[in-house]
DNA sequence: CGTTCAACCTGGGCGC
DNA sequence: TGCGCCCAGGTTGAAC
């Protein structure tokens, strides 16, 4: 579920909660299976219990909390919440009980009105990860080394010298965080379709101007998602934190659309399988750069 | 080294 | 109704 435009409207909808401390912490108990927590519920909870929450972040798909001590002088620590494929992070009530993983209850702060009391994050499927950081834990697991610039900012310089010499296809590339991070399933598709580019072409074959098209296409894909609220696909889906769906889905030009006609040249939108994953595009309207254009 | 692949999970939808 | 299979927005570590 959660690409870098649903992480992103996740983070804004906590800002209400910004400032407010942490008076309880709890991993309810439930039939599903946990998921993985570092370094350990209980300790968990002990060590972020009373501290404030001086800013919400996001680090490529990841929701980072940052919690301030009481003190000055108490270093901050870090929650990076990593929702993958179907976590949420709620103030509104849960889809279901049983697969609310944390509640993060706040107290009230300097503005009693209207600010959230709690904060949960809600994951169907488990997958999701929640960690707790210190600075340097931080930068090792979410710094330059593991995530390539952020999809909203990445140029073609960055994206050609990253991927320019690859043998990989250009679709299955554009999902490797390292490269740039942020990009998933949905928002690589919708990217290539808008430059016209072929999923299947290979990096090595493309030429820096198509770099430049594609890290182009990427800021403005994920910027007007982000303005949309991301993309909210069949029920029990990717919620606002605030519960409400996000609007993005009715812009999608590719995924999703297979066998329907292409709003550009009518021909079908075809899906295929790259490294395990579902690709969609129009065959008509995307070429591979780097081969030969029939007449 | 670079790239692919199975595995981690739950639950909805579909064909039989 | 029920069963078995396929599918889903992501990432990791092992295997080629």
């Amino acid at each position: 579920m959660p690409e870098l435009p649903e992480v992103e409207t996740m983070c804004r909808g906590l800002d209400c909660v910004v400032g407010g401390r942490i008076i309880a912490a709890e991993f309810p108990r439930s039939r599903v299976r946990p998921l993985a927590v570092e370094p350990g519920p209980a300790l968990l909870c002990r060590r972020i219990t009373g501290r404030t929450l001086a800013a919400v972040r996001r680090r490529g798909k990841r929701v980072v909390l940052e919690l301030a001590g009481d003190d000055r002088s108490i270093d901050p620590l870090w929650l990076a919440i990593e929702p993958r494929m179907t976590g949420l992070m709620l103030v509104a009530e849960p889809p279901s009980p049983e697969h609310v993983r944390l509640v993060l209850e706040f107290d009230h702060g300097r503005r009693t009105v209207d600010r959230p009391r709690r904060v949960l994050f809600w994951d169907r499927r488990g997958l999701g990860t929640i960690t707790l950081y210190d600075r340097a834990g931080l930068e090792a697991a979410c710094g330059g080394v593991k995530l390539g610039p952020d999809g909203l900012e990445v140029t073609g310089v960055e994206l050609a010298s990253r991927l320019g010499r690859s043998r990989r296809a250009v679709k299955p590339a554009l999902l490797d965080q390292r490269a740039v991070a942020g990009i998933g399933n949905i928002y690589a598709a919708e990217i290539l379709f808008r430059v016209g580019i072929d999923p299947r072409s290979l990096c090595r074959r493309l030429p820096a101007e198509a770099w430049e098209r594609i890290a182009s296409a990427a800021r403005s894909v994920l910027a007007e998602a982000v303005r949309f609220e991301g993309s909210s696909i069949g029920d029990e889906t990717y919620r606002t934190a605030d519960n409400r769906v996000g609007r993005f889905q009715h812009r999608h030009r590719v995924y999703g659309r297979a066998d329907l006609p292409c709003l550009t040249c009518s021909q079908p939108i075809v899906r295929i399988v790259q490294t395990q994953r579902a690709t969609f595009f129009c065959p008509q309207c995307q070429r591979r750069p780097g081969s030969r254009r029939r007449t």
